[in-house]
DNA sequence: CAAAGTCTCGTCCATAAGGACGAGACGATT
DNA sequence: AATCGTCTCGTCCTTATGGACGAGACTTTG
């Protein structure tokens, strides 16, 4: 498991990287100061299961940094971390495509908590924080997808074709694109690598 | 258990300490930031159960360093450690003598067990990079990819058309069409998703 | 200098992919 | 009995994809 953390105090970093440890042994946690730096990293490593990103950063910042981040990490999941619990610029994060929330003060286990939820592809916002703002928040993205349309996203995801596919799966092609079409409208791809990434990321199979 | 880590990264080799200590509980781990800074160390120890060395050094660097770091410790298994898979060097590497590799990229849990198989006296290479031969250290069959098509099949990965590709990498679609057909000969991938799916599985990116 | 490799762009063409409909069959729910 | 959801298959159409060429410009290597 992959994760970038994103704060410009080291001493905050290493703390956290002891905290990280405990959701998962085989964690693998890069850390870097700024947003630029991220973009930086952004040219080896394209995908992480993580992304924490602080909001009070010197030179990009708050949700600035947060669209210049979503543009170097397209696929990867970012929680927003602070100090201060703003809830405005909070849901502005929400809504700007950030997964969740976690205040710096907050329990490590709530943290945690929080982590884990955003990394299996579920939102996470701290209840004291979507109560008082619960308008403007959708969460509980679920895909609905029918087991047939499991069945299809799993060839697909093997990088099959439509007609290999309906082989395999004792089906028409036709029969296969009504389906892919569907998976489609239900993870929000717009074309099947895409549905495939998604798949994958958020462990769909 | 004498060990020597030869990284240039201070944090990296602290995290690397606490995970090498699961090794082995009489592990003796010595460090250093630069091959020149080995050879030094050569002068007093002579011999080390393994040594590791990352590829990515300032001065000595990559098979350099290593020739030279075979010459400090003939005797001791060397390992190498890098950040980007980038097979071809990884091949020359092992031809060039070294144990195994380890990919910075990939979980701690991997690479102790590939440890574990380099102390043992066996050569060590992740699967998704070896690829195939299971015999020997036969590692001729890698993929060869220019900077170009690694760029190319980095925006593939993410789901983009050949279209999106060439606005944000500034070419024409039909160059596009070139590197993505290229990258598909690299891969022997039959389609883009394949294509995807190979990329990420081995750590081409 | 010559050769090789890379990057760029073009054309032509066949096939795959994807969207937008309709529609019948079947089972479960109301 | 009627409705809903799912699965199935079809047609028609546009666009994307992928393969097979050639070719010029450029850099690196021998």
């Amino acid at each position: 498991m992959k994760l970038l953390v994103v704060d410009d105090h080291l001493l905050f970093r290493e703390g956290l990287r002891h905290i990280l440890l405990r959701l998962d042994q085989t964690v693998d946690i890069h850390e870097c100061g700024t947003v630029q730096d991220a973009i930086e990293i952004a040219k080896q490593i394209t995908e992480f299961d993580l992304v924490l990103l602080d909001m009070q950063l010197p030179g990009l910042q708050g949700l600035e940094g947060l669209h210049a981040l979503k543009g170097a990490f397209p696929t990867s999941p970012i929680t927003l971390i602070s100090g201060v619990a703003d809830q405005r610029a909070i849901a502005e994060g929400i809504r700007s495509g950030a997964q969740g929330f976690v205040s710096k003060s907050g329990s490590a286990e709530d943290m945690l908590n929080g982590l884990r939820k955003v990394i299996n592809g579920e939102h996470h916002i701290p209840p004291e924080i979507s109560n008082s703002q619960g308008d403007g928040i959708r969460l509980d993205q679920t895909y609905h997808l029918t087991p047939r349309q499991v069945e299809v996203l799993a060839q697909l995801c093997e990088g099959h074709s439509n007609k290999e596919i309906g082989r395999t799966l004792c089906m028409s092609e036709n029969t296969v694109r009504c389906h892919v079409a569907s998976v489609f409208r239900a993870l929000g791809a717009k074309s099947r690598t895409e549905a495939a990434i998604l798949a994958k990321r958020k462990g769909l199979l």
